[in-house]
DNA sequence: TTGAAAGCGCTAACAC
DNA sequence: GTGTTAGCGCTTTCAA
């Protein structure tokens, strides 16, 4: 057996101090004797005491933690709720929103809890989770339209802030980037390199991400006189970018220019264009989305519109700690400029 | 202000019973009276009663958490730390790691606190984290070779269990799969298809699993009266397959077959292949290894063999449950089977 | 089968 | 500046 662990109390003694003090030292509350302070770190050495987490949390009320929920859709098959785990985290934009959230989270010795919500059931078990008080908050990341979950955290008051702004809108805080002006970039760029006949392919229009790169794209090329451009929708993955890209060229074989709503879908364009055997970006230029790491794997490296992730994801962070420590009571939302970012491919 | 949460002290007057029997009948403690378990069931809905994680984990002696910890190498800068975060879950092995790991602990209302050691600090962080009670035990899974962390929490008494061998051996339990005689699967399918020529991209030599690809695969060719084959080292990603597959065919220009200790680096060779003209897999075959999304995305899809990744998460989510709740005390060792997958590139 | 009561390890209000 | 003390909400003997 283990022998049981030192507490407050042993540190105490051993320092001859009284228990309230070492909490002090610990807490690093000020108003303690210099000295005194010396005593007592060095009998935590000896004592190699730890502060109990679940002692701390019962006083304070805090848990100090809190949930990162990928939230989406799914059925309820085991299998595929496995699925989902493996496809969300497959998306490389969901790595950089992890790097971002633990980069705020770290310095301050918290680490996210991995919660996955495609179902009811697994979304009531967030709320429960949030509810005995085992997380202090929800950073929600969603990939679905009509997500149910942010208003349903709202309406139990739970402390959340989400990545993206919610569709069926709640009064809850998130961060976004500016997707039209991030598409307007992408736009004046395929215009200023000469392209004349122009196409997109966007993502699954029921996001409102999706909708927004759409409507920036389109609204531009109608400023600049081409009020009607091609459109394919594809479901922001490699293989239906690939697909949107041949319907594309099925109906419109002379595009030279596409903007591809995220970096995925730009990546399957350009599979798509090099086996139909066109150049990139010599017969058709290519402009993706996000600037995740599809856009360096891809052959060409891609031109996008940069998000930055990882500053919003931890600004999503900040929000929602700013919202548990009582600092801000309402909903915020911050809003990053989106960047093109120029490489082979546009 | 949000009123106070119900405690179990609210749901006992509710129901006219004490605490204690409101205890039992929350945690599903026999010999309660069926009639007093519906009252408390009663009171627990209308008083909307959340069990307190803390409270319960103060007196259990139980976080009822598992940390899911990314071991690597990494400098102390920041950016580099973010970085570190954002590359490992890149790699498409980790999403399912993760998925096999949440399909085991969510069925018991667990989720993973996902934490990243990939310096010293992080090191003790973890450590530290586990010895507040933060977490019960630890499940890391290690992208470098010579990692310390698995001894240190060995050293330190506390539960944890290891995606592959580490190796340094450490007093730990593992689930690891059947490298050599998944490599020796590919050999056999390349020698069963004909080629004459075959090659190998290996892993990082300094990774045990890299080693015993290499081995399996070398001993089976020289099985086959083959004593001595082309080898060139990749890192586990895209690009160093396509460089190594690159130095291969700069020497042995007449290769035919080719296997790659991993689906990305095979995914760089048959990149590499195809900018060389060479097509996939009538001119040369290419086999890879672990069977993750990118043997899917490969062009064409790959033949590679496959690791039961998500049944070997789960079971080493279950070989640390046990170490926590004392029905396990020594380390234990799981090596699971590997097989083959055949599609289009060999 | 149920209740009373002790106590898990800590923080914070209050007294000194 | 430091100590005393009262809980935080729960589980778990022990008695009844």
């Amino acid at each position: 057996m283990t022998r049981q662990a030192p507490t407050l109390e042993d540190v105490a003694r051993e320092a001859g101090v009284s228990r309230a003090t070492v909490s002090r030292v610990v807490n690093g509350v000020r108003n303690v004797d210099p000295a005194i302070q010396d005593a007592v770190r060095t009998a935590i050495r000896s004592t190699g005491y730890a502060p109990n987490r679940a002692a701390r949390s019962l006083v304070t009320r805090r848990a100090e933690t809190i949930a990162l929920v990928v939230s989406g859709a799914g059925d309820d098959s085991e299998t595929e709720q496995n699925a989902f785990a493996a496809r969300a985290l497959a998306d490389p934009f969901f790595g950089r929103v992890v790097s971002g959230v633990v980069g705020f989270l770290r310095p301050r010795s918290m680490y996210p809890v991995l919660m996955f919500a495609e179902t009811e059931a697994a979304r009531q078990q967030v709320v429960a989770y949030l509810r005995q008080g085992s997380a202090d908050g929800a950073l929600v990341f969603s990939t679905r339209a009509e997500d149910p979950l942010p208003a349903l955290l709202a309406s139990e008051g739970l402390p959340c802030a989400l990545f993206a702004r919610p569709l069926p809108q709640a009064p809850v805080s998130f961060v976004d980037v500016a997707h039209r002006e991030g598409a307007q970039l992408a736009a004046e760029h395929l215009l200023g390199r000469g392209c004349r006949r122009i196409a997109t392919v966007a993502g699954p229009l029921e996001l409102p991400a999706a909708q927004d790169r759409l409507a920036g794209f389109r609204d531009t090329m109608a400023r600049h006189g081409r009020p009607w451009i091609p459109v394919a929708e594809g479901r922001f993955t490699v293989d239906s970018g690939a697909a949107a890209m041949n319907r594309l060229l099925s109906e419109h074989p002379d595009i030279d220019g596409v903007f591809a709503a995220n970096d995925l879908m730009a990546q399957g364009a350009c599979e798509a264009l090099r086996e139909s055997g066109r150049r990139v970006p010599d017969d058709v230029a290519v402009i993706g989305f996000d600037d995740s790491s599809a856009a360096l794997a891809c052959r060409p490296p891609l031109t996008t519109v940069r998000q930055p992730v990882q500053e919003m994801a931890a600004t999503m962070a900040r929000l929602l700690q700013e919202q548990i420590e009582g600092i801000r009571t309402e909903p915020t939302s911050v809003v990053f400029d989106a960047e093109l970012v120029i490489r082979d491919s546009a």
